[in-house]
DNA sequence: AAAGCCCGTTGATCCAGATTGATGCGCTCA
DNA sequence: TGAGCGCATCAATCTGGATCAACGGGCTTT
C-alpha cells in the first residue's frame, strides 16, 4: 500500500503543493526547486481510512494529493464534529510541525492519494527559506481564520444557513485551488459527515438540502450538486468569502 | 488615552509577552533583549471597548498587559460568537502579521491595558530570530488548536457539558500562565458574553450555572468562582487539556 | 440618599432540531 | 441475477434550549 518513490522522476508529486504555497507567498526558482525535491512517500487509502489518529506521534506530515479529506474530533460520549474539509493540494496536518502528538484525527472521505513528508525535512526548508516558512505559517493562519468561522457557523446559524454556508465555503475553496467551475460539481461527504461537520444530524441534513433544493437555489443528483442561484445561497449562509483570505 | 513611552525604562512593559514566548521555545539572551526592547505604545481601554474591528486594516498587533479580552465574529442576522477569551500575556492578533485586514473582531471584556506593537517590527524579529518566530508559529498553532477544540465543544456538546468545558478551559489556562490557583478565581465575563462563546443564551446560561452550583461541583458569589470538585466538573465538560499543549 | 441601570435570577410557553423507525434505491460481490 | 448493504428519504413524536416576561439586588451617578 505504501511505496518510496524517487522524487526527481516526471512529473513531480509536490507540484500542487508548490502550486498552493506560490499562491500564499511568491516564491523563487530556488524555493520551487527545494520544495519540489522534498522526499515524499506516496501512499493511497480507501474512503473512510484514518490517516491520523488523535494521541499517536507524528514525525511525517500528511499532503493530500487526490480525493478528499477531512479531520475531527470526539466527545467523551462519542459525538464526533468535523472541523474540517480539505482538498487536493491541502496539507492536512501543518501542525505537526511544532507539535509532535496529534490533538485531532485526520480521515480520508474519498479513496484518497496522500504523499508524506517527514516533519523534519519541512522544518529545515521553513527555517532555510523564508519565503516558504511564510506560507507555511500562512496557510496555518487561513486554517485558523476557516476554524473561527466554523465556530461561529455551529455556535450561532439555523440548521438550513448553516448547510448553506458550507456549501459556499466550499465551493469558494474549490474554486480557489483551481480545481473547476464553483457552480457545478461533486460532494465528496456523505449526509452524516455533512451533519458532523455542521453539528446537525444526517437526517436533519437531509430535510435542510430538500429545503434548499425546494426553494431553488440547489439541484442535487446522487453526489453531484449544482448551484443554481449562487446569491440566494450566499444570502442563506450569510457567507462572506473574506475569512478565506483569498487562497485556502 | 493613548501615550508614546521609552521602552528602555524599567520594568520593561514587554515581559509578559517574553515570558509567554519563552515557554513556548526556549530562547536565548539575545532574544530576550529582542523583545524586550520592541517599540510598544500602551493603551488603557475600559471594559467593552473595541480594540480591533472587522474589515479594519491592521499596522500594529495587540498585545493584552492587563485584564481580560475576548474575539467575536457576528452573522449577518446580528447573531453574535465570541471566538476565544484572552489572558494578560496574550498577543490578540498575530494573523495580523500577514494578513493586514482584521476578518474578526477584538474586544475588551474587563477594563484593559494593553501594548501596539508595529506589524513590521513583529515581522522582522520573526524573521531575523528564528526561534521566536518559531514561539510566535507555536502561539498561533495553539489558538487554532483551541478554535478546533471550540467548534467540537458548541458543535457537539451540550449546554451543561460547554459550560463545564469553558470553565476548565479557562481555569487550565490561568494556571498555565502563571496567573494563579486554578481553582478560585473571578470569572470576568458576564453571563451574557458567557452565552456568546457557547451559542447559549444568557438565561440558560444561567440555569446551567445553576444546576452545577445545586450540583456542588463549583460554587460562586458574584464574579468570584470555585471549583470545589474539579474532577467532577472536568467530567462533566469531557475535558481533556491536550489540546491547549501544555501553554496558551 | 434617591434614582437609574446593568446584570443576574426565575417562571411559563414555544419551537427547531433530535430521535426513532420504516421504506426504497443503487451499489458491490458471489 | 439476485442477495446484501450502505445510504438517502420521509413521517411521527419528543425534548433541549430559545423566547418572552417579570423581579431583585448591587452598582454608579447626581
Amino acid at each position: 500500500m505504501a511505496s518510496k518513490i524517487d522524487t526527481t522522476e516526471e512529473p513531480p508529486i509536490l507540484r500542487p503543493f508548490f502550486r498552493k504555497l506560490n499562491r500564499l507567498v511568491q516564491l523563487a526558482d530556488e524555493d520551487e526547486q527545494a520544495i519540489l525535491s522534498l522526499p515524499a512517500r506516496l501512499e493511497e487509502v480507501p474512503s473512510g481510512h484514518d490517516l491520523v489518529r488523535e494521541g499517536q506521534e507524528v514525525r511525517e506530515c500528511c499532503l493530500l494529493l487526490q480525493g478528499y479529506a477531512c479531520r475531527h474530533k470526539s466527545t467523551e460520549e462519542g459525538g464526533r464534529q468535523i472541523v474540517s474539509f480539505h482538498l487536493p493540494g491541502d496539507m492536512l496536518d501543518l501542525q505537526h510541525l511544532l507539535f509532535p502528538v496529534a490533538d485531532h484525527n485526520v480521515q480520508a472521505v474519498t479513496a484518497a492519494t496522500v504523499a508524506w513528508i517527514p516533519t523534519a525535512d519541512l522544518q529545515s526548508i521553513a527555517l532555510e527559506r523564508p519565503a516558504v516558512g511564510q506560507a507555511l505559517w500562512r496557510d496555518t493562519l487561513i486554517d485558523a481564520s476557516i476554524f473561527r468561522e466554523w465556530v461561529l457557523n455551529v455556535g450561532r446559524r439555523d440548521a438550513r444557513s448553516r448547510l448553506a454556508h458550507m456549501l459556499c465555503e466550499f465551493a469558494a475553496r474549490r474554486q480557489a485551488a483551481g480545481l473547476g467551475s464553483p457552480e457545478h460539481f461533486t460532494l465528496p461527504m456523505s449526509q452524516e459527515q455533512i451533519g458532523d461537520a455542521t453539528g446537525l444530524t444526517a437526517v436533519h441534513v437531509n430535510r435542510m438540502l430538500r429545503s434548499l433544493r425546494e426553494e431553488g437555489v440547489i439541484e442535487q443528483k446522487n453526489k453531484a450538486i449544482r448551484i443554481v442561484d449562487w446569491e440566494g445561497l450566499r444570502r442563506i449562509g450569510g457567507f462572506d468569502p473574506t475569512y478565506l483570505h483569498a487562497a485556502a
